[in-house]
DNA sequence: CATGAATGAGAGTTCATTCAT
DNA sequence: GATGAATGAACTCTCATTCAT
């Protein structure tokens, strides 16, 4: 509690040099951690401020300072969602070696990435579900980021022959992004299903789009 | 009760003359059918009471007397979709000549009625975030209808010869559904994608499995 | 429940001679009933119309029908409270042979009929702290009814001698039928009293009065 | 919190400037004011708290705030009568002269006090009637506080030679303490009798209790 | 900068009652 | 005559937010 004046931060120590500096930061990082594992498990709507600067061990106050109130704090989480569906399309592992393997481990990646973001992705669906606009960003982060990312890869595959030239590789793209959203996120998080059940599912899919896609004789 | 006096009330309009009274039935449905209505447009929890009963023309307190409460009407929907989802998997089309057409037409009608009922699903979806145990009602119908029926199908295409011995029908059919749920709620429902593209995706996935499940020589 | 018509009413069974007589008379009663130990155990606010038809096994309505609402159940009730009091005045017990056993008991007399009658009293009582009217109704049987007949027979002793001719024995016998009330009602009956020690206490305030009564040479 | 700063606020009148703010103290005090003059007016079920907050001049939320509902502000006054009952034992007048002027001195103050405690009198005797807990406190505070010291007092004239030796005088002591209350609230305040005519049947019955008390030849 | 005090709006629910069957 | 349906009013309480210290 009162180990020197940043101690209340476990994580993010870094450098408190200065008497009160950075709290500020840690301040909104506490607040934002705090909203969105409330938001996440009562939804936004029947979530509350208290409860958020609660589990923060900060003052409901610190809420309208920084963020404008209860609105502002979805806004930057929502926000949050859209950078790190950009910073994780750059950061794909390597090419697999098979076109089959390539389409299991994106498939594995995506579920991967919706269970270590789960928080904030139910967040962000509970309110895709109502306000369009965040359902239009939801989607931009899908479609751009996701499926385009899939169908470069894709691309790469077909140029080396592993892929027949006559497919769409656009759609089928999107199909494996969708695919992979719903077992992630739909399946995995909200339906809590078993982790082993999705892998089987996964591989079964890949196995079967890959023998799709090569080129028939 | 019995026939005559009002009995239809598709959509309680006052057809009958004086205030649609006295109707215990037609104001129960149309109770639900606003809740249905108000719900899956502002979510649950932001959703009043009074909306619900203003759009469907009827005092707020006939919420209480037949359902108990504002839960009461959340509950009779929930189970209003099981017992849709159940009733639609024994309406299905009948089975198409080609493994690829029987694919489509499979992902077509999934896609089909979850636009048919958008806003029971959102209602159900936005209840499933924040709620296990609707949560668990929504995958034992998506699992035991949906993935079920599709996997009998395709066991009848692999009797034919059509479908490769050695695959996981469960699995792929299980694939499949998320695929369709996918495409079909998240997509056209939740991100409000184009029908046409929907269509484009869901056939050259068609085509893709389709291809991938054929016996390899 | 269906033994002939009549079956519902234990006690005033009377005639039932026609198919559907005195249910009117029978039904108000157990309203009455039910009332009464409904607005004793809550509060005449606190208690709500459904419980109390719920009581009587009867429709809600009827309450409208023959009282006119809630607030006409209660001033029936006042009413028989006065009723009743005033009854009871008129069938005391024979005087006592001696001053001390008399005052024994008309104190012994008032704290049994507190306890028969703790229901309707309770109500009473309940009305009275907010409503000066039925305070004003109160007060009126408890002077009237009792402390007149007590100084009746005080005066009877005084008669005979028993009693020094210089004291108010109004005032007396109004300080007499207080403390009845209050050992009855608010001791016994509000407080939880055990009936031993108010019996003891009874004993000795009655030796006491009696002594100071007596003429002092 | 210290001197100075609106710390009297008696009578929560604005006398330091601007709206009555910021004094938590005050505003807790105002408010448990309130509580007591309504509810004594309404009763507590019919009491509402917007007109509680009203006649304090304070916001009805404030009542959340500081008492948690309005079964807080009532449990505070239930524990403020108890305290008040404690603090007044005491302070009782010095001890009479004689043994007749003893007891209408106490059967007088005991009066006295329940006139000027009427609001709070009446707003426990309300839930006494229903609530057995708020019974027992106040049977409590009867017998504890009221009775006890009577019947030391009355010890002491026995130690004197004034009372007989073989009176029960703790059974004595409650009878003359729920005369007192009898006279002092039933009479008084319920039933809004005349003061003068109350002082008369106390003295008459100190006159007699006293004669009665005496040893005699 | 940070915090306790205060506030207005509004939600769900309960209740006694009136309306028609 | 009796009963279910319907209704408007009101209440307590919660919440996000603004005001001052």
């Amino acid at each position: 509690m009162n180990e020197g004046e940043c101690s209340a931060h476990a994580d993010h120590a870094a450098d408190c040099g200065g008497p009160r500096r950075r709290d500020k930061e840690a301040t909104k990082r506490a607040l934002l951690d705090a909203a969105r594992s409330v938001f996440a498990e009562r939804g936004f709507d029947a979530a509350t401020t208290r409860e958020v600067a609660g589990r923060a061990g900060l003052n409901e106050q610190l809420i309208q300072r920084y963020f404008g109130g209860k609105a502002g704090l979805l806004e930057a989480l929502v926000e949050s969602y859209g950078r790190e569906e950009e910073a994780d399309a750059a950061s794909l592992p390597p090419l697999a070696e098979t076109l089959e393997a390539e389409i299991e481990a994106m498939l594995s990646h995506e579920v991967g990435r919706c269970w270590e973001r789960r928080e904030l992705a139910k967040v962000v669906m509970d309110r895709a579900l109502v306000d369009p606009e965040v359902a239009r960003r939801m989607a931009e982060a899908a479609e751009g980021c996701r499926a385009a990312r899939l169908q470069e890869r894709l691309e790469t595959f077909r140029a080396r022959g592993a892929i027949a030239a006559d497919l769409d590789l656009c759609a089928i793209a999107q199909g494996i992004a969708t695919l992979g959203f719903g077992l992630g996120f739909l399946d995995r998080v909200v339906f809590d299903g078993c982790p082993r059940r999705t892998d089987e599912i996964l591989r079964a899919q890949a196995r079967v789009l890959a023998g799709g896609l090569r080129p028939q004789p």
